[in-house]
DNA sequence: ATTAACATACATTCATGTATGTATATTGTC
DNA sequence: GACAATATACATACATGAATGTATGTTAAT
């Protein structure tokens, strides 16, 4: 029953996809490969001919994600129309709108802020995955930065912490969301959740 | 080998514990009975003849939890000294340096915060847990009502919506120290974060 | 005497990993 | 371009271990 490379890619694919659904529905432990094989429709053993094991599941979904995601955040830095608080509150609500429309970047949330719990066979990522997802956030610093540049905040402020006051506060929100989906309506709040939130950076 | 009352409570007090302990390190389903038990120097009899399953557990550790958080919320709110918005900033601090100080209570932060994932056999508390956690959540908002009839806040201010930001806000730190204590200095940042944030209230 | 508070032993299930089987794509050779 | 040789892409079968739940044994408090 060999298949084309094209075939071996597509239920690659399938088995990433149904891990990831899985996975974000139920918590990586308490899902077997089993069930993951029969979602994608395949057996275990093509799992075991793609995949070492369900860490490396894991790991590779990992890949598959946080590589679009610093080119989403590096692509809106590109862009010099508005200020860069501006910037980044926009992207911030799109962000969070984004997630109440694409179950695919929901589901990839939820596994990461949620379900991630590094332990026993997933110990060895931990560093690794923590290192990528520090780079990325880092991207966040440079919009204070050219506002500071710009002096839309005070000379005072420092960038890297009110990085780290953004991603609480947005870590939070979508955690809520995904805890309880009934607790904040995203798509009716999320502008106001983020303008409000804004509004400490205001000079005045 | 029949125990007084006393030290059968000992005995299900310590079940407990190690079940906070290595629940909240390696999340729930990574926990066997065996090692609870073990932990706690009894064997799994004794944890079968206190607690019908490890689901059991996590709702008796539930219960020994929320009720003293809810009360610690209710004994500020009764303190009528300062503004009520400075009054809900302290309490922001000093749960979080609480956090950094108290081990038990980083423990339970992290099991109810991180490793919750009610799937399978603890499906049944979900229900339960996330009406007593919202309705010790919903406590917050009197802060806001408080600071809305002194006029602290604008009158077109919702509290609800005010307090589903600080919870969010709140929530997003906590995870992110519990995640990896590295990203935050809390016991040095606490008090900026929580006071930069409330700058977003100040009428002006 | 009875029952509470466990400890021990066993039976069963389930997930993992590996070994093996198999059909077909692909590659090299002429 | 035909044909064999081989590696690929899985499916199936099995072996193992770990965790759970239960049944039964034991001892001392009540």
């Amino acid at each position: 029953m060999r298949r084309t490379k094209e075939d071996a890619q597509k239920t690659y694919d399938a088995i990433l996809d149904s891990a990831a659904s899985l996975f974000a529905r139920n918590g990586i432990s308490n899902v077997s490969l089993e069930e993951i094989a029969k979602d994608a429709s395949v057996t275990r053993g093509a799992i075991y001919w793609h995949f070492k094991s369900k860490g490396h599941i894991f790991d590779a979904l990992h890949e598959r994600i946080f590589q679009p995601l610093s080119e989403i955040i590096l692509q809106n830095l590109d862009s010099e129309q508005e200020n860069p608080l501006q910037l980044l509150s926009n992207l911030c609500v799109e962000l969070l709108l984004d997630i109440t429309k694409d179950a695919s970047k929901r589901q990839t949330m939820t596994l990461f802020l949620l379900h991630w719990n590094y332990t026993g066979d997933l110990a060895k990522y931990k560093e690794r995955h923590l290192a990528k997802k520090e780079e990325s956030l880092k991207l966040f610093s440079k919009f204070f930065e050219k506002a500071k540049a710009e002096g839309n905040i005070p000379e005072s402020a420092d960038p890297l912490f009110l990085t780290l006051s953004v991603r609480c506060y947005l870590k939070g929100i979508i955690i809520e969301y995904l805890n309880n989906p009934d607790s904040i309506n995203l798509e009716e709040n999320a502008q106001q959740l983020i303008v409000q939130f804004f509004k400490q950076f205001e000079t005045h």
